[in-house]
DNA sequence: TGTATGCACTTGTATATACAAGCTGGTTGG
DNA sequence: CCAACCAGCTTGTATATACAAGTGCATACA
């Protein structure tokens, strides 16, 4: 027997769903309800609570509670670490790291960093493969006073992504994804060639404290996609 | 004066973010966390609730809560539609509709829409202009089951993607984002040369009863990005 | 006329209580 | 020794009740 509230839930959603209550409509109250399916106001309240929840209705004290308009029809896109990604394929991970040192910030890589030109940073360059093949290139600048031991890690045995996950948990993150021509630097990287499109996310991660590092990501557009499954569905009939 | 199951869920996040408290711990049961806090099971409860849906907790029957491991480090990038995203940046948007007519899918549309080949299908061509630049083309296949007027529909004063989602609205999607060179006819109606590299999304709207629509959209590399801004913060202090 | 008060309705918070149902560990009986 | 059972914990569902607080409308008053 399914429970109370879920048949009221299930009630509501029906009617949506039917057709015959449209976004801004005015939904019975908790006491309306209460009386309609023989249940305590406790009950028909946290059916409402939970529809309230999965972004469905929304309510107002004092007013009552209403068809939500449909959620913005903004789609959300997964992007995950790298290696998880490549051996949830079954796939075989490895990669190479060019470039472990520190550099002192230049102008522009202090502005995406939030510190002064000049600031000691860590650089990394690593590439990565799938199956032997480099499927991208990973340029990171990494700001000291939140990852001080940065340097010293075995980038071959733990991720960058996984280490800064670690050291300095991830609040926050900005990202911007562009279709560019390949340097000559990356051509050579990835093994590809100059005229062959790649896919470059830049992704800049947030810490509690501060900016902990602004990543580029390049990826040959020939050999990897960014792609993720979404689901919008709010009739979640538990 | 702050709710009291406010002040019960602050408590705990408290003692996670202090590290009294560590991914798998058990978290007091509801009764210690009533006579800790002086308040009945059910405001205890609520609080506890209230955290499981942010998932910071998890429950389960008969054994206790449980403080949840770090949410997957997936970041979630944001696809919005060209419209909004364009009007939202104080642009002025304008499209051009190139084509507009019935087709009949060919093995590969047909696998895409997941019809057989040969049904008639809808197919749209539309260039999306940010003040008078073409940033966007929509090269969309709609399957006429769900949307029968789609061809008679004047799409400079509705997009496409509104007017689907308000025939049928979506449930589910596919996306996929990858690096390619233009086809001469994408070029063109870009406005960009053959070696410009562009960002093609292609993405695959479900309603509740089938597949509505297969859409290519191709932007120009040097005239557009995708992004977006996340937050993982788990402190919600309402 | 215009303002103020108060009533009726809504959701929000909080309590006390009851029983159902899932899990664990110990005790009991074979 | 092992299985069955039960007691005692947990969360899950449901009720009845009370008061607080936000909103809108009608009524009464100046």
């Amino acid at each position: 027997m399914q429970p109370r509230y879920i048949k009221i839930k299930s009630a509501i959603i029906d009617s949506i769903e039917a057709g015959k209550m449209k976004p801004g409509d005015k939904v019975d109250s908790e006491n309306q309800l209460a009386e309609i399916f023989k249940v305590s106001r406790m009950t028909a309240r946290r059916a409402l609570t939970e529809l309230v929840d999965e972004g469905v209705l929304a309510r107002s004290q004092g007013l009552g509670t209403f068809v939500n308009d449909h959620r913005p029809m903004s789609s959300l896109l997964e992007i995950r670490s790298i290696d998880d990604e490549i051996l949830q394929r079954g796939h075989t991970y490895s990669n190479q790291v060019l470039t472990q040192l520190k550099v002192k910030a230049t102008s522009e890589q202090g502005a995406w960093l939030d510190v002064p030109t000049g600031t000691e940073l860590f650089h990394t360059c690593i590439v990565h493969y799938e199956n032997e093949l480099p499927v991208q290139l990973e340029d990171r600048l990494v700001n000291p006073q939140w990852a001080p031991d940065y340097l010293t890690q075995d980038f071959s045995q733990t991720t960058a992504n996984h280490y800064l996950n670690s050291v300095a948990p991830l609040t926050q993150a900005d990202h911007a994804i562009e279709a560019i021509l390949p340097t000559q630097y990356v051509a050579k990287s990835l093994a590809i060639e100059p005229n062959q499109p790649c896919l470059q996310v830049s992704r800049r991660t947030y810490s509690a404290k501060g900016i902990v590092s602004y990543a580029l990501l390049f990826h040959p557009g020939n050999r990897y996609r960014i792609g993720g499954h979404l689901d919008f569905s709010h009739s979640i009939r538990s």
